[in-house]
RNA sequence: GCUCCCAUCGUCUAGUGGCCUAGGACAUUAGCUUCUCAGGCUAAAAACAGGGGUUCGAAUCCCCUUGGGAGCACCA
């Protein structure tokens, strides 16, 4: 059975797009394998803990379609799948490691870990645990306990040897043990570090498959120090490629947004981000670069994946955004429409302008949040000052006339009668038009013309002109 | 600094020893369509980091150099 999983911490304000590139892989590796897709919150760090992260994370997922199979809110035969609930579990089986050799207390304090650290900088060495509490008898250990002196507990890295690591789609890794320092296991405040809870609750909750990013790989060999010490069998590792900015560094939201709901603000559909994440490090294999999540199912394999951390570009989403939205149904577009200036500007559009106005601007916007920029002139009335762009103001009046006169309000009309007038000024259709649409739409860009007025009605068109001349 | 991962157009990528005078997509440029902007269509420019091997033959395999990334916390 495949189970795979996400650990976020609600440490920010949202879900990272690179988490949410890593959820979409493992909810995929889950989904083509009918297998569970979980979630669970890694909330151990109590100082960086940000309230009411842990309920927009999970918020955000379901926004994008990524449903869990378990986790906090939907429960679970693995549960709790929060690790604050879990915090006896983890004591527990430190305290075990201690028993097998494989962890010490350590008594040490802040300042002293501090002084350790700047010697070995001073001394260009890496900076790194000295192991001083590691040979502490027992009777000494007793002592400090009975003390109440604050501990942490340790893992006993071995010297000298090699952990190998096998990763989906690199192959086998061998780390030097040696390399690696006495990780801290359980803090002082009684919570475990990432490291010992995230082998543990992958173990209790039987995850098969640990797909994360790849800045995870560096810390695997301790992992699989762990699951030996504890004698559990090793999960599949499978070390994502880390998202990166276009000047390559990792994706940061100094240099790019990077909250996933930031997408679905600005209006991009969420089907065109995850089609979009699906091409960051993995391709069709027939070269199709848009494809629904059933297709994407037949085709897709995690061990295809690149190992090279690719750039997020957010041009090429806006693209794809805007491929997703001309081939969307009418129907379906206007409700979108309709939905997401109701849920992100809070403005009730009506429904039958929406619905009007779709055909004309649905080749023209690349996401929800250009529609009010072609068509807030429908709904509003264009601010009289910004038809102070208007050089040829002098022919409004014969506009306004030559328009009063149809009787027939459709857009072919409205075209010949405004061509013939242009012919007839001896100006040319551009310049005409220009100035009409300046009138009208407040705008030197807009959708078509003489549609747009049709939408408007003869009438709010006249206004529109009178208004000026 | 140390450890690990990696290296094809500006970007995402195809390519697993001969189908490569390296293909596609985004972006860019030009043309056509046209009342603006889009969209559509057509075309152009644009890459195997460098050096050594292996081989009849290398973008593809090996080594070195260079370059990039990640990690080295009582953060995850």
């Amino acid at each position: 059975m495949v189970r795979t999983r996400i650990a976020p911490s609600p440490t920010g304000e949202d879900l990272h797009l690179g988490n949410l590139y890593t959820a979409y892989i493992n909810y995929l590796w889950a989904k083509k394998n009918r297998g569970k897709f979980i979630v669970r919150i890694e909330d151990t760090d109590r100082q960086r803990l940000v309230p009411g992260a842990e309920e927009k994370i999970l918020s955000t997922l379901k926004k994008f379609n990524i449903f869990y199979d378990e986790g906090p809110d939907v429960g679970g035969n693995f549960g709790p799948y929060r690790q604050s609930e879990r915090l006896s579990l983890y004591k527990k089986y430190a305290l075990e490691l201690i028993e097998k050799g494989a962890a010490y207390y350590c008594f040490c304090s802040k300042e002293r870990l501090d002084e350790v650290r700047k010697k070995m900088t001073a001394e260009k060495k890496i900076p790194r645990y000295d192991g001083q509490c590691r040979h502490l008898s027992k009777k000494e250990v007793e002592e400090n306990l009975r003390k109440g002196t604050p501990y942490v507990i340790r893992l006993k890295v071995p010297e000298n040897q090699k952990i190998k690591v096998y990763d989906l789609i690199r192959g086998e890794i061998i780390f030097d043990s040696n390399n690696s320092d006495d990780q801290v296991l359980l803090k002082s405040d009684g919570y475990p570090t990432y490291h010992l809870a995230v082998v543990i609750d992958d173990y209790l909750m039987r995850i098969s498959h640990i797909i994360r990013a790849e800045e995870w790989l560096s810390s695997t060999p301790k992992h699989v120090l762990l699951y030996q010490a504890f004698g559990w069998p090793l999960p599949m590792f499978c070390h994502l490629p880390i998202l990166r900015n276009p000047d390559r560094s990792k994706l940061s939201k100094r240099k790019n947004p990077v909250w996933a709901s930031w997408y679905l603000e600005q209006g991009f559909l969420p089907e065109a981000v995850l089609n979009y994440l699906a091409l960051m490090g993995w391709s069709h294999p027939e070269q199709k670069e848009i494809f629904d999540l059933d297709e994407l199912l037949k085709v897709f394999d995690i061990k295809d994946i690149q190992t090279v951390g690719p750039a997020f570009d957010p041009v090429k989403l806006e693209w794809m955004n805007g491929e997703y939205i001309r081939k969307t149904q009418n129907s379906k577009l206007k409700s979108q429409i309709l939905k997401y200036y109701q849920e992100y500007h809070k403005k009730n559009l009506s429904e039958e302008l929406v619905e009007k106005t779709i055909l004309l601007i649905k080749e023209r916007i690349k996401k929800f949040s250009d529609y009010w920029e072609y068509c807030q002139f429908f709904f509003e009335r264009p601010a009289v000052q910004r038809l102070s762009l208007l050089k040829d103001s002098l022919y409004i009046k014969d506009i306004y006339q030559e328009l009063k006169k149809i009787t027939d309000w459709k857009a072919e009309v409205i075209g010949e009668r405004m061509v013939r007038l242009a012919k007839k000024i001896g100006i040319s259709n551009s310049q005409l038009f220009m100035t009409l649409r300046l009138t009208i739409t407040g705008k030197k860009i807009s959708p078509p013309l003489n549609e747009s007025m049709v939408i408007l009605g003869k009438d709010e068109c006249l206004k529109r002109l009178s208004l000026i001349s």
